[in-house]
DNA sequence: TGGTTGACGGTGG
DNA sequence: TCCACCGCCAACC
């Protein structure tokens, strides 16, 4: 039985689209909602192939709340997430289990 | 068709 | 807590 193109590029994409303002997602979490739970690999390509402002790449870090690449502009990505009112350490997202975006409904921390 | 790359994840030291 | 190694999947050459 032949496979229809799952595109998952384009999957992964969604995905980050429906990333509310103020939460994020790590590539494992990407991969997951993408129907790839194991591609989170992919999913670091994709987005370091995707520089679309309708895309909030930056809103996509590493597990554990490490904030990954952003092109090396790991400051800018920091800023972003800054401006959304993410608290980001050095080098990690504090309160990242607040911050995380389960993929289900926008809702709060509290 | 096959091998390499890469904005990674998890475990171990 | 930080660094190194291994495993993983999709895209690219």
């Amino acid at each position: 039985m032949k496979t229809l193109p799952d595109n998952f590029g384009a999957r992964v994409l969604s995905v980050v689209r429906r990333i509310p303002p103020g939460r994020v997602a790590t590539y494992g979490d990407v991969a997951l909602l993408a129907g790839r739970p194991r591609a989170w690999r992919a999913v670091g390509n994709i987005m370091r192939h995707c520089r679309r402002p309708d895309v909030p790449c930056h809103r996509v870090i590493g597990a554990g709340g490490r904030i990954g690449g952003y092109g090396g502009s790991e400051m800018l990505k920091r800023s972003l997430l800054a401006a959304e009112g993410i608290v980001v350490s050095a080098r990690r997202i504090r309160e990242l289990d607040r911050v995380r975006w389960r993929g289900r409904s926008p809702t709060r921390t509290h």
